[in-house]
DNA sequence: AATCATTATAGCACTTGTGCTATAATTTGT
DNA sequence: ACAAATTATAGCACAAGTGCTATAATGATT
């Protein structure tokens, strides 16, 4: 490990979709009028995390982002309605 | 920690949705003709990730997803085009 | 400005996802 | 039936997701 490595955890997943994803679950959120207490409440999820997936500092499993997706019952595949571009770093 | 508790890996995640996404992705990836270490190769993830995935061992990151999506060429709405069913124990 | 609501950070403990490697089981083709 | 290819398991080490709790930062309302 070198000297200039990061020590906080460091973003080695996609950034780019997981951006998105999360830009996409601030939107329907709002439009359901949800906090993100409520959420976190409802989904069975820890407030923290929900934050934690909506300022992109995680790389939550699917496991938590269908539990989201119910909550909000919104289908899969509408809240991942986005392109991945193809050619990402990671 | 009752005696009772299963000692391997349990599954605590959402198996219903996880299974759906397992089945899609195997369903996907014969279609492109691709093998799991075709797949593992190209997505930069191994083999051994794919097989537990496509066998529901695991929860994975939607990192992962979004990597195998892209490899596959295919839309995450297309990945994700199935239904939850409300109410799931996790 | 002050208060309240909402969102964002932080540290810790614990669980679990992932890579790596090897091996077993299954499927496919001859 | 045999061999080869493909898929499934397993154990280990390490990284990272998650819950919990508390606190800070930001935003909104009066």
């Amino acid at each position: 490990m070198e000297k200039k490595d990061i020590k906080q955890r460091k973003l080695i997943f996609d950034e780019e979709g997981l951006q998105m994803l999360a830009r996409r679950l601030k939107e329907i959120r709002s439009e359901k009028g949800l906090t993100q207490e409520e959420l976190a409440y409802r989904s069975e999820i820890t407030l923290s995390q929900i934050a934690r997936i909506e300022t992109v500092r995680i790389n939550p499993t699917v496991s938590t982002i269908f539990k989201i997706a119910r909550t909000l019952e919104v289908p899969l595949s509408e809240l991942f309605n986005f392109e991945l571009s193809l050619l990402s770093d990671k």
